[in-house]
Parts: structure tokens; sequence; C-alpha cells
DNA sequence: CTGTTAGCGCTTTCAG
DNA sequence: CTGAAAGCGCTAACAG
């Protein structure tokens, strides 16, 4: 920066002060000495600067999978817009995540924290809270939510009979969502598989051994709705025609096959997160969380009853 | 540092060099300096190390597309274990791959770069390389080493008649790598295809249509090759016993539906990039080119023919 | 093995 | 509006 400063005949302090978009220095001072410091490839220090100003610009992502690769990719795009570098950390399986949180190499190093895919225990947040900065987090939203959306668009297109296919494990009823918008529930339309394809084609051979097939399935996986998809269509049954399909998860895999699916719109959810980090570091310093948002993609998958 | 130091009864320099694991400290003092930094929950800020020290401690990497999340998440693991941090850059679209290297925003800041699924124009590779650290560039590898597995996996179940699907615009012929395993070659059985289930489904028909069906078909695309797989159920052809499917791509889509498949280890070649890149730094400072390497998923679309 | 002494390259008062 | 000076929190010789 010395260098700099000499070859513009000004000193340091103003250097910084110009590159900085601070004020206190002449547009021309500033004009100059910018085009002076790219003439010599001259980029502050970040080390340096930060030592000497108490800022970092850095934000921590955290995030459980990679998977959601968009959520990732907006964010990014978001804080490297804002001049902000990313220190990414992947929490995918248990051992990278305890070692994480049990000595949060975060200290002194980051702005804020990003948690993407990602949802955190008591004492992680604590741990994370212990940092002294905003921690955003962008929780995944709620099933009931998507599945609103899903029998939304199912009852417009003049469907009753819909079936609904949860994760085992699931043990919460969604019955009040259907029985909310008027429909009546069968208890055999309710199925629980796990989410592969296999675990799909199954629920798929249980709802053809029923005595009445439903007109629309609600899959709340997308590996799940496509073993549907592909075990109706080997049945000779047409989709949509015979069936309509709505998943509520899986954006690759459904997009890929044209099965109509909710899904969010990751990639400006994430830059959205950011902002809302952003505004958080520069005014109240608080952590929230921000609520990832529903969309329906209609694709090929459903059509009217 | 001080607080630690004075609480410790020692100097800074000691303390400094107790937590850095330097030579030159007595294993008591170390592991007494150690704890009582720990009880105080101190950690060593990063900038000033790094200031004073000259070293950085930061990668960048750069990845064209978060979908190949494993690699990814590989080399944060291995990088985060190595104890440096991971400076993130998504440069999948063409605005921020421009705004990226057009002022390559490194200077100074990492010890050395990794280039993941993206492949790096001889301007950009340039621009890296002004940096002055290593650059690793993980390659995707070859169509042709991945073909050459999924021909030999064919070969040895008594596949003779195997059909190749490429991407529309391939125009490289890949005859030899059939013919050098001692296959004729049908040119009718060479197709292009866009990379979706759709134009699977399209290839699916064009087969049908011909006058002899392959015993096997190769697809350069996950999707296309989900798509041959639907089109052909659906029709009530047999998979595997009519007729066997490989993928050369596509890794969660062909794992999902059960497609014997080529695919990488991408969270292990992530690991192992990052050890050839942090011994570069170590070491020579060289840039360099691992390989992605292949390896056959056998899953339940190929059987004997 | 440990402490002392200079910086690392900036930013920020405080004067001018 | 600009410059001089004093650190930011560490590490790296250099002594002892």
């Amino acid at each position: 920066m010395s260098d700099v400063a000499r070859a513009a005949g000004v000193s340091a302090a103003t250097v910084s002060r110009a590159l900085r978009g601070e004020p206190g220095v002449s547009e021309a001072t500033r004009r100059y000495v910018t085009e002076v410091a790219k003439r010599m490839r001259y980029a502050i220090a970040r080390d340096a600067s930060s030592l000497a100003g108490g800022r970092r610009y850095a934000i921590a992502v955290l995030t459980g999978d990679v998977g959601r690769g968009d959520l990732l990719a907006g964010a990014e795009g978001a804080l490297r817009q804002a001049g902000f570098d990313v220190l990414l950390y992947v929490l995918g399986d248990e051992g990278s995540r305890s070692g994480f949180f049990e000595d949060v190499p975060l200290g002194r190093r980051v702005d804020g924290v990003l948690a993407l895919s990602i949802t955190l225990a008591e004492s992680e947040s604590a741990a994370l809270a212990e940092l002294g900065v905003p921690v955003l987090t962008v929780d995944d939203g709620d099933l009931r939510s998507a599945l609103r959306l899903a029998v939304g668009h199912l009852i417009d297109l003049g469907h009753r009979d819909i079936a609904l296919v949860l994760a085992v494990g699931v043990d919460e009823s969604y019955d009040e969502v259907l029985v909310a918008q008027g429909l009546e529930i069968r208890p055999e339309w309710t199925l629980w598989s796990s989410p592969t394809v296999v675990g799909g084609e199954q629920v798929a051979d249980a709802l053809l051994d029923g005595e009445r097939l439903p007109t629309a399935v609600i899959s709340a996986s997308g590996e799940v709705a496509l073993g549907v998809f592909m075990r109706l269509r080997r049945d000779g049954r047409r989709i949509p025609e015979d069936l309509s399909l709505v998943s509520l998860d899986g954006q690759d895999l459904t997009r890929a096959v044209g099965i109509t699916a909710v899904e969010g719109a990751l990639r400006e959810e994430g830059e959205q997160a950011v902002a809302e980090l952003l505004g958080s570091i520069r005014g109240d310093g608080e952590s929230s969380v921000h609520e990832l948002s529903w969309q329906l993609a209609v694709r090929e998958s459903t059509g009217r009853a």
C-alpha cells in the first residue's frame, strides 16, 4: 500500500480511505489513487485490513448436505457480490459435524454464520451463539405448507380422491390439511414408504391392490414418486390421465422425469437469506430463522381428475 | 494471547509456539499452556497469525456446479482436517464466472486453489497462475475410459450387440473403444440424444423401431439412461433380461433407479486431490491436474446377454 | 527451552 | 481533505 501511496504521491492513509470508499477523500484523489492501484495490480491485504480494522468480511456457511446445491450457490453469489468471503463447512456426516461443534473454529474469524439445510440441535445453536455474531438458519420449511400447496393444486384439477405417501417413521398426521380443504379421509390412502424408488413401486402395488384407486397421489419423497410413476406406467396406467402425481421433494429427480412437484426457489432464497443476515450484521446483530417457502412446479404428471 | 501467557506464567511467544505445535517448547509447558488456553477459550486469531507469519491456511475452492456435491464435501473435509479454511467460489453462471476471473479476488489470501468440476479456459488458468500459488484442477476424466469400463462389464456378461448413446453435439467417434474389445460396429447403434429423460425415451423408440434390438445399451447421460429404462419397461421389455443398460453419468439418478453406472468415488477423489494440493504447497509449488478415475457400480440393470 | 524485540500491512485517531 | 503516528494480535529472529 505504501508503494501505491508513493506512486500516487499521497499517504497510505489516503490510499486506504480511497480504496475502501471511505468518506474524507476528494473525488479527484480517489479516482487517481484507484487508477494507480489498478495499474499496479494492488489489492488490499484482507488479513492486515481486518486485523487493523476489526472487521472480517467473511461469513461461515454451514451446510448439512451439498445436495441442495442451489441454495448454496445463491448464497455464495450474494455474499461474493457484497464483498464477503465464504468459509464453507460441510457438516454432512456425524464425525465432521461433532468435530466442528466440539470446538467451533470460527472465533473472531467471521462476521456471521449462515446455516443451510441443516437443523441445529440446542447445544449446537448454543455453541454458535457463543461466537457473538448473528446466525441465520435457513429452515427447510413446513411439510404441512408444502402439502397444502399440492392438495390445492389437485383440488383445482377436480381431484377428491387423494392418497398421501409419507416417509416411514413419520407418525404425525396430516389428515387435517386434507380435511381443511374439504376432502374426506380414507385410511387406506395414507401410506408409508422408505424414501426409495423401490419403496415407491411397492406403494404403487399396494394402491393397485386396493379396492379403489385414488385419482391422485402425493408423495413426500421424490424417489418414491418416481417409483410410483414407473410402476403405474408399467402397469399400463397413464399419467396423468388415469392418475395424477405430485411430489413434495426431489427437485432434480422430478424435474428430470417431468413430475409435478413442490419446490423452493432455492437460488433466490439463498440470496434472500444472505440479505437478511447482512442486514442483521449491520443492524441489531440478532440471530434469526429464514423459512424456506414453497412453490408448485406444475409438470406433466398432473391433470384433470 | 498475552492474557493466556500471563495466566500461564510464560511469554506470548511460548504460547504461540505451544499452541501451534512448533518445536522448541517442553512437553510439560506445551501441555500446560494448551490447557490454560482451552480453559480461557482462547484461540489464535487467524488474521494476526497469518499477517505475522506469512502463512494463510486457506484454500480457494472453485466449482462450476455444486451438483457434484460429494467431490466438494470430500475436499472440504480433508482441508478442514488439515487446518485449512475453505473459501468457496461457485462459478456456475457466466456472469459470476467472468466477474471472478476479471479481477481474481484471491491475492495474498490463499495458499492454493482447487478447481473442481470446472474446465478452465486458457486465460482463466493464466489469471490463476498469477496468484503465484499452486492450482490443482480436478479433471472430469475421459469419457473413453469410462466407456471402456462399461464395455468390459457388458462383454463379461456375454454381450456383443451394444448400442451407444452420446450427447448431441459429440462428433468424436468412440467406435475404436468397442472395436478394441473385439466388437463389431453397427452404425445404427450409435445414437445421439439431448441429455434428458425425454431424449432417452426417443432413443428407446428408435431402438425399438430398428430391425434388431441390441442386447445392451450404454448411455453417456443418466437422464437418457432413465428415459430408455422407463420407455423399455413400459413397452414390456424386461431389464436386464431382455436388455442391459449402463449409464456413464448421473450418479444420483442411476443409484435411485438401480441402473448400473460408471461413476467416480467422488468423496475419496476430493480428499485425494486435497492431499496432492497440500503436497504441492509444501513441496515444489507446482500446479497440476488430478484425473478423476472411474469405477463401475453394478446394479440391477445389467445381466447376462 | 524460553523471553525480548521487531515488525507483518493495514486502519484509525488526532492534528493540521 | 490529508498526513503522521500508534497500534490491531500475532510470529520470527535473536539472545540468553
